[in-house]
RNA sequence: GCGCCCUUAGCUCAGUUGGUAGAGCAACUCAUUUACACUGAGAAGGUCGGGGGUUCAAGUCCCUCAGGGCGCACCA
């Protein structure tokens, strides 16, 4: 019998063992790669998908600091050079909408508001939310560098960025233009094609009397100013008219001369064949109107109501609208009949769910075909390993058809564009009279431009860039590329980790950008875990209450518990359920860990010296280092869920439950021999499995390997050689 | 429309290149000052969604049907 610790009398407690656990490594420096030892020279980074900074850690952010944390742990131990780069985003729309509720709140809103008072204002809460989160992923157990951490509004992110958006201008992949744009009359911003999403509904179909023509549309409000049919070229029925026959019709405010549009955009066969458009809220009408030369009116204001030009509908809500204007066009007979049955999807903000607008609007875009093209031929090539590998095809598949990225929002919250406008005014300065007119009307540049052959100055876009535009540049970014020692070590990464969900937001542009601005893939392996859901499979959201807290979680049944809950049962890319009864099992199992621990030390005095396993230890110790390699072999490969489950499994049920139950009788015993090599077989395995465990559960295993008699020195288990 | 995935024990899910089904939780029967009740021993539970094919051998590969989920794009 040994002395052992008296916390070994009592059952493990996790609240007052990991804030010191944490504060021994962090004090070690050893999340820092420059400060590990000889041993790790292989560079090994995990750059972190930095946080929203704008609120607490979710179960999902518990996700992704798991099973990033294990992996960099197990490279540790395994002799890499390992940077895990912790970060904080400063999520421009997301924050903003954020805020905006919270000023709702307050009875305040973001319109009127000084745009640069707004500003400060968000970057004050940001800044306070970042402080705080930072906290929780010390918690999780991060052993992240935090001496590199980054900030996605940081001065040298902003010009990296800068950077990258002058190289794409420069070569011609950026364009201003009047293009259709998802626009939010809620938000008041411009979207992405991924910040849109689909809801089918049913809506009724009217057929409207046109002249001599019946048009079908689910949108009379948008109407009044139509004055363009559009049919198809082959159509026989319209045949008798010529691509820009006028004719006047009766139409929603009295007679409008309407011009005959002939183009194959238009489908024979979908309604009566014949539609007008409105091409300054729809796509495929602004795609007509620019194909011949169209006018472009604007029908609807950007909060969604009519302007004067439907008179005296004018000022009107369009979803209120609606129904009046249907009513006026009954009475003048002008409705021919209405399809209950239509459906249709409408597009909807992804935030609030409201319909969205279209608007032409001026806008920058980004040509994403070309740096898309590259990126297909390295994932052809298997130049990045996916987990799951399905997302394979569905990254080929999206990049494949690709559109181009509206990145201009109108919102503060973000890193403005670096474009400048010429005034409109221009007085030529004095000897450059005979310049005039040739002044650059729009300059991208860092530092505000002047004018060579005018006195007037430029003025900054007042839009700021697409949290994803900057994002997607993150791991080159925070890198300090091009020129520092970081970029040229760590560049480019091993693996990306991240939520399946924003494959298409982050992990395709960072792909795309990474390569086109460096030369090289940012990664080479993209592991993408599922969504979190409640033990029923529902989403957690805060409208149905059932969102769980990590970080209560993590305090209940200690971090280990609930990181092991995480990691097992979650096989990549598929939603993975949890709850308190699992996170509560592995609760129990460290405590069971505890009480292996306790027998050894006190049962098992160590010698410090190998003793010779009589032939019965030396198999159960074969089974033990076989399991041991199929475990590396699993981590490895990402296999987490299997390599923790084979751990669980062995430990209770193999360790505890046989091997430890029967040496009590062997220990009892009078054969020295058998004595010894049973000491030294169980000292063995259980030193090996707390260093095969720490990714999974490092607060416990390093508690256990501190109070070991075989810890070296200060060392922490953190950095002790992986078995083999 | 285009694409991806899923269906295995009551529940949640594993099952890596085909070799004859596993874990956790729950439920059942015992044990009860044990390193540990945050426990142990034991037993029970599945024709692997249906059908067909390839093979000596299929949960695993191919085809097909049914049910479910997801992504992308859509005609006014």
């Amino acid at each position: 019998m040994a002395d052992i610790p008296e916390k070994f009398l009592k059952p493990y407690s996790p609240s007052e063992t990991e804030g010191r656990i944490y504060k021994l490594w962090e004090e070690s420096g050893l999340f820092n790669p420059d400060k590990l030892g000889e041993r790790h020279k292989e560079p090994f980074t995990i750059i972190m998908p930095p946080p929203n900074a704008n609120g607490s850690l979710h179960a999902g952010h518990a996700v992704f600091v798991t099973i990033e944390d294990l992996i960099i742990r197990f490279k540790r131990m395994q002799g890499h050079k390992t940077l895990w780069l912790p970060g904080a985003d400063h999520a421009g729309f997301e924050t903003q909408v954020v805020y905006e509720k919270k000023l709702e709140k307050e009875g305040r809103s973001r319109f009127g508001m000084d745009p640069e008072e707004l500003r400060k204002e968000i970057m004050d809460f940001t800044l306070h939310n970042k402080q705080f989160m930072e906290g929780q992923l010390r918690e999780l157990g991060s052993s992240c560098d935090w001496s590199r951490e980054k900030f996605t509004l940081d001065s040298d992110i902003i010009k990296t960025v800068y950077g990258t958006f002058q190289k794409l201008y420069n070569d011609g992949l950026v364009y201003r233009g009047k293009r259709t744009v998802n626009w939010c009359p809620k938000h008041q911003t411009s979207l992405s094609e991924l910040e849109t999403e689909s809801t089918e509904e049913q809506t009724p179909f009217y057929y409207l009397k046109y002249g001599p023509f019946t048009i079908g549309t689910v949108r009379p409000e948008t109407k009044f100013a139509d004055k363009y049919v559009v049919v198809h070229p082959n159509d026989r029925r319209y045949a008798k008219y010529k691509h820009g026959d006028k004719l006047t019709v009766e139409w929603i405010n009295g007679p409008i001369e309407a011009t005959i549009i002939k183009d194959e955009a238009v489908e024979k066969d979908f309604g009566t064949g014949a539609m007008t458009i409105t091409p300054a809220h729809s796509q495929i009408d602004f795609e007509i109107a620019k194909r011949h030369g169209l006018d472009v009116e604007p029908i609807i204001d950007l909060r969604g109501k009519l302007l004067p030009l439907a008179e005296e509908f004018a000022g009107q809500k369009i979803t209120e609208a609606r129904a009046k204007i249907v009513e006026k066009l009954t009475a003048k007979g002008l409705l021919v009949k209405t399809d209950e049955n239509y459906k249709h999807t409408i597009k909807r903000c992804y935030k609030c769910l409201g319909a969205i607008e279209p608007q032409v609007r001026d806008q920058w875009f980004i040509k994403m075909p070309p740096l898309a093209k590259p990126v297909i031929e390295k994932i052809e090539k298997d130049e990045i390993v996916f987990y799951p590998e399905q997302y394979q095809k569905i990254m080929l598949h999206w990049l494949r058809s690709i559109e181009d990225w509206n990145v201009s929002r109108q919102i503060v919250w973000g890193i403005p564009i670096p474009a400048w406008y010429h005034e409109k005014k221009c007085i030529p300065k004095p000897g450059r009279e005979e310049d005039v007119g040739k002044c650059i009307e729009t300059i991208v540049s860092l530092d505000q431009p002047e004018c060579e052959f005018c006195n007037a100055k430029y003025e900054q876009d007042s839009d700021t860039f697409d949290t994803w535009f900057s994002s997607g540049q993150w791991p080159f970014a925070t890198l300090g590329f091009p020129d520092s020692k970081d970029f040229k070590e760590f560049y480019p990464t091993q693996v990306m980790e991240t939520a399946g969900e924003i494959i298409f937001f982050w992990v395709a542009r960072m792909l795309m950008l990474g390569l086109y601005r460096t030369g090289k893939l940012p990664f080479s392996t993209v592991y993408l875990h599922g969504i979190v859901t409640a033990k029923d499979g529902q989403k957690m959201s805060k409208s149905k209450g059932n969102v769980i807290s990590p970080l209560e979680l993590s305090e209940k049944y200690g971090t280990d518990a609930l990181r092991m809950a995480l990691i097992i049962g979650n096989t990549p890319g598929t939603t993975t359920a949890l709850y308190e009864e699992k996170i509560n099992a592995y609760k129990k199992f460290a405590n069971k860990l505890w009480n292996i621990s306790r027998f050894i030390f006190e049962m098992t005095p160590h010698t410090g010296k190998d003793s010779e396993l009589t032939k019965e230890d030396a198999e159960k110790w074969k089974i033990f280092t076989d399991l041991s390699k199929e475990i590396t072999d699993d981590l490895e490969n990402y296999r987490f869920y299997l390599a923790g489950e084979k751990l669980y499994h062995y430990l209770w049920h193999e360790f505890a439950d046989k091997i430890i139950e029967e040496s009590k009788d062997i220990l009892k015993g009078e054969n020295t021999l058998e004595k010894q090599s049973r000491v030294f077989l169980l000292n063995s395995v259980l030193s090996s499995s707390l260093k095969l465990l720490h990714p999974f559960m490092p607060f416990i295993t390093e508690e256990i390997w501190q109070s070991s008699p075989w810890k070296n020195g200060s060392t922490p288990l953190m950095i002790e050689t992986w078995p083999h």
